[in-house]
DNA sequence: TGTTAGCACTCTCCTTGTTCGAGTGCTAAT
DNA sequence: ATTAGCACTCGAACAAGGAGAGTGCTAACA
């Protein structure tokens, strides 16, 4: 990408802030009366036809204004990640934090209540569509786990992590386990796993099933399968919030743009398997338009960010909306709000 | 309700079942094509002036067709839940009713994905928002609870009813008490009250908690204050699906539409409370337009049954579409998956 | 008396034409 | 390098007119 000179940059992201500001192509009348560079109209036009040239500002139509392109997104958002951003965090930022904070705290225990408040709070906060996935089941720590007898030929599985993250699955078994065989079973495990993360406990349950096959072992291990099962993502640890809230968006005045980000949260498959290509890179990404591999979502822009408890990422949130998106409000909501989940996972 | 003659009423209902096919207001000479009741147009023009005057049809303006008003819809519906409906269940509809029995089956251990396969299938056999409400916790059968311990001076209480229905609860309690204690309270619970409703629970409580108040039975009642807390009605107990799939109806071609039936989607508490009172009737009834209390709601219709399991009923399926709903379709369908899920409760 | 044919009328929708304003690109002057 | 001026383009908004569908009413008919 050939370097811009500041002055065109400054136009450029003036432009790009009018329009996310407000969706109307912007001019070059309205750029030298909104920011005062000095120059004329005539000179801004110029400036602008070289952005166009340089893709990334477009024309709807001969005599409309410009319109940021995703390339043109792009650039801006680049500067933006680049820069260092801390927002006075002396204002009402600083307060929401704190708030914030107070209300994952009191819920921490519950990790789908928690998360469920992330994804509520992103999108209310920025009236784009909040997601939030909680933590990778493989990399979080065994808690505890017990069976209860259910109706003679069935066994409760209920496991938990240390994260909060808790799980059951009903199973059907010989009827010949008696609930006191089961708690030893539990027991065992418990004594021997607690505090191991998935991923370690599954290392270690290949070397020993290798190494002996009686019963109880056997046991143990179709135990251990079970948590394995048990503890897999499903589709519906997912939370999604604010379609309702993202329709009043001009972006979305128009029906069909409207059934793309609802196919788009409908289709869970589609984009947990996007967030978890995103979720490999730490920090804040940002995937504009057409960016995006999903054919569905070259309209949108996705922001998110991974969070993690202590030094290893677990899980990741995100705000999906309009390439048309405030960006930088965004990037900081999500930047901030990832933070508050990682401070409390590990308090 | 003044009595309709039988010519008018068949004219009424080919003109709603028309309409219903298709969203274009209906004139008399597309009746007297389509429907050969072996009069002219003229004819048809007078008795629609007659439906018109006594509040069945309407007219957007002069010189369109005839449309349905609520009141033409009600008539229709009343007539519809008269007469014996027992499509031929020889076709496919008996194809579809052995394949989601078997469906419900498989999972009827798993209350949640049973409820949200209910909802999937309603909504997308139908094309219609489809609602379904597990049973109420106070009316389902206690089977037994468990404790665990977790991070020192929390524990976490899972219980579960004989429908399958299972919650849990992480709750702070004072360390002094023991796994062995919380095993022993658990015992005690689980043989004294396993099989009996929580509402039958609840007022042997009452009059236990009168009697005595030694330490054991306060723990006790205090469990149970739990499980009552535990099984109540939660907001997230509910499943739509379907949004997506409404918004390809005409109906919802315009976006203030959508909002609508996404606002009465949202509002978890508003249609919780709207459900709660239809569920006091048993079988299938209808909510048309503007009968229905919530103003947001006055453009939409609801479709109910509820299910049961023996005598008492349990909780209820929905479809929420456009006034202009498939009736016929959309209450065969309820009534046969309610059906369908009472089968499987009782089995 | 119920039904029908005929006719004038009404209203929407679509097309066409026109104007207006915003914004552009280009060129010549500064 | 910047600016002023000017001709040009395009879309939005509005008005006018015609086509089409459907109505209500009246008079004739079986």
């Amino acid at each position: 990408m050939e370097p811009l000179d500041e002055r065109s940059k400054q136009i450029l992201y003036a432009i790009i802030q009018s329009y996310i500001n407000k969706p109307d192509p912007v001019g070059s009348r309205f750029v030298t009366k909104k920011y005062a560079f000095g120059f004329s109209p005539a000179t801004i036009r110029n400036i602008m036809a070289d952005l166009e040239e340089l893709g990334f500002l477009s024309q709807p139509h001969t005599s409309a204004g410009r319109v940021p392109t995703d390339k043109g997104y792009r650039f801006y958002v680049n500067s933006l990640l680049g820069q260092d951003r801390n927002p006075d965090t002396s204002g009402i930022e600083s307060a929401f934090i704190d708030n914030f904070s107070r209300k994952l705290d009191d819920i921490k225990n519950d990790i789908n209540g928690m998360f469920s408040e992330v994804s509520n709070t992103l999108s209310s906060m920025s009236s784009y569509v909040g997601v939030a996935l909680p933590p990778k089941p493989e990399k979080t720590h065994f808690n505890r786990i017990d069976f209860m007898k259910y109706k003679g030929d069935h066994v409760v599985a209920v496991i938990l992590t240390d994260e909060g993250v808790m799980k059951h699955k009903i199973i059907k078994t010989d009827p010949l386990l008696s609930q006191d065989d089961l708690n030893r079973i539990a027991e065992y495990l418990n004594s021997e796993y607690a505090g191991r993360t998935i991923d370690d406990i599954k290392s270690v349950l290949i070397g020993r099933m290798k190494a002996d096959k009686v019963l109880w072992d056997k046991l143990i291990s179709r135990a251990i399968t079970l948590c394995e099962e048990i503890l897999s993502f499903s589709e519906s640890d997912i939370y999604f919030s604010g379609l309702h809230d993202v329709m009043n968006l001009p972006d979305f005045s128009d029906i069909s743009k409207i059934k793309e980000i609802s196919k788009a949260i409908k289709d869970k498959h589609t984009i947990l398997r996007l967030l978890d290509q995103l979720s490999n890179n730490e920090g804040v990404q940002v995937m504009i338009g057409n960016e995006n591999p999903v054919d569905e979502m070259k309209n949108l822009s996705i922001v998110t960010s991974t969070y993690k408890e202590g030094d290893s990422h677990m899980g990741l949130i995100a705000l999906i909306g309009p390439t048309r998106m405030d960006y930088s409000k965004a990037i900081f909501m999500v930047e901030t709000v990832a933070g508050c989940i990682s401070r409390t996972l590990k308090g």
